[in-house]
DNA sequence: CGAGGCGTTGAATCCCATCAAGAAATGTGG
DNA sequence: CCACATTTCTTGATGGGATTCAACGCCTCG
């Protein structure tokens, strides 16, 4: 049931996307996963390449007494998958319901050879995942609960592809959002309202916020404001 | 002065190297770097690949108001610059005395394209980087001092290439470790004095610890045991 | 409508950071 | 080689920010 066929239209603005790989995935069958279920697990012998054609999904990975990480996030035109050797690192879990195409290694290894000129965007990848890695590392080593949580808003409001440049879309629940940034769900939520108090948020519908003042956000998240966040706030006041 | 020639035998048994990536650096001249002193900034256009051959290096990256945080620590064999796109992500500064040869960028893409078998050993290198990378964030996420420092100790004492397989070395100051473990130096030495006097380990000469039961180290670090460590086991009691 | 998951808020607690002082090691110059 | 300055490391006292424990309101869904 819900086996909505993909009929979202994957606009992506963002360097998280997949370059020019997503050629490879376009006869490959459509998937559908429920909330809740799982894409792969952690440990598993990594088989396929995944590519997201629409709703969220979250990367976990656990410690040996069940504390959970969560790595990151992904939607449409996310592809998973790339960095893996033998066995996945991770788990992907679907948020919401989750359309996505994958392709075993070895077809999609065979494809590169026919093209090699993808190479160079899996490198691209790879090189993009390291760089938000390092990112978060910094926010999980030195930030506190406002900033980081200023850094997660500002980002995701930064790589939404939503025609209102002022709305932040949170699919994902509280648990989620506190894993991610290495705190509790009842700090995220008081940091959340302490924002909100600020006058810089302003809470929309469920799983949205709308932005007063992306300048305070930034201020906030403490972050090196670089030429693209210039450009993006061009929209913003 | 000390322009030490580089007689260090590089032997290395950790997946954390180069591959067989070294072979590219045979004919480049050795370098030196003092104490203290960067091989390059953050920032700076990313125009060399590194390959160290002697001595230790740390990683760092700044926030806006000048935390630190290090990313890593890398030694004699190890690779840097093979993540970078058109600027370096962080700053690369000696610890010690530092040896160390480098290529440029666009020798190296023409060096890789005459031994197209490298490729391969590339991306291994950034999947290593990217399996690391989360493994830390789980750490900065979730563990609590004790972990931290535990884990820290374990992965220096399985990595280590010395011939006293019970020795840890840390060449490193304490400030390093607190910026790279996201703690301060007071609660640095305050967690290896409880270490010490829950009898796990034994100071040596400064910056060298003894490890007494690797067994009960792993167990305070709370990480998955894999076969690699199982192996290493075998080697304390 | 009732149950359960999710989110918020309050109060108490705790782990780690901060502040401070002194010990130990390192480096420097005479 | 020694006196002195500096850096590094350790230890103690105190405080604060986040966690933990707990209660309650809201929303969703069967």
């Amino acid at each position: 049931m819900l086996a909505i066929p993909n009929l979202q239209v994957v606009s992506h603005t963002y360097p998280c996307g997949d370059g020019g790989l997503a050629s490879l995935f376009l006869r490959q069958p459509c998937e559908v996963a429920e909330p809740g279920t799982a894409l792969f697990f952690e440990g598993d012998a990594a088989s396929h390449i995944f590519r997201l054609t629409k709703g969220n999904v979250r990367i976990c990975r656990f410690l040996p007494d069940g504390r959970r990480f969560i790595v990151g996030f992904l939607r449409a035109g996310d592809l998973i998958g790339l960095s893996f050797r033998s066995r996945y690192l991770f788990s992907a879990e679907a948020i919401d319901h989750v359309g996505f195409k994958r392709m075993n290694k070895r077809t999609f290894e065979a494809e590169l050879q026919l093209a090699p000129e993808h190479r160079s965007q899996v490198l691209s990848h790879l090189r993009d995942e390291i760089t938000a890695s390092q990112d978060h590392m910094l926010l999980l080593s030195q930030k506190n609960a406002e900033e980081r949580v200023s850094t997660f808003l500002l980002h995701r409001l930064d790589t939404s592809d939503d025609t209102d440049r002022h709305l932040i879309s949170l699919p994902m629940i509280r648990s989620d959002i506190a894993d991610y940034l290495g705190m509790t769900i009842e700090t995220v939520s008081r940091t959340l309202t302490k924002l909100v108090s600020k006058g810089i948020l302003l809470p929309a519908e469920r799983h949205q916020f709308r932005v007063i003042s992306r300048t305070a956000l930034a201020r906030h998240a403490n972050e090196y404001e670089d030429d693209y966040a210039d450009e993006q706030r061009r929209y913003l006041q």
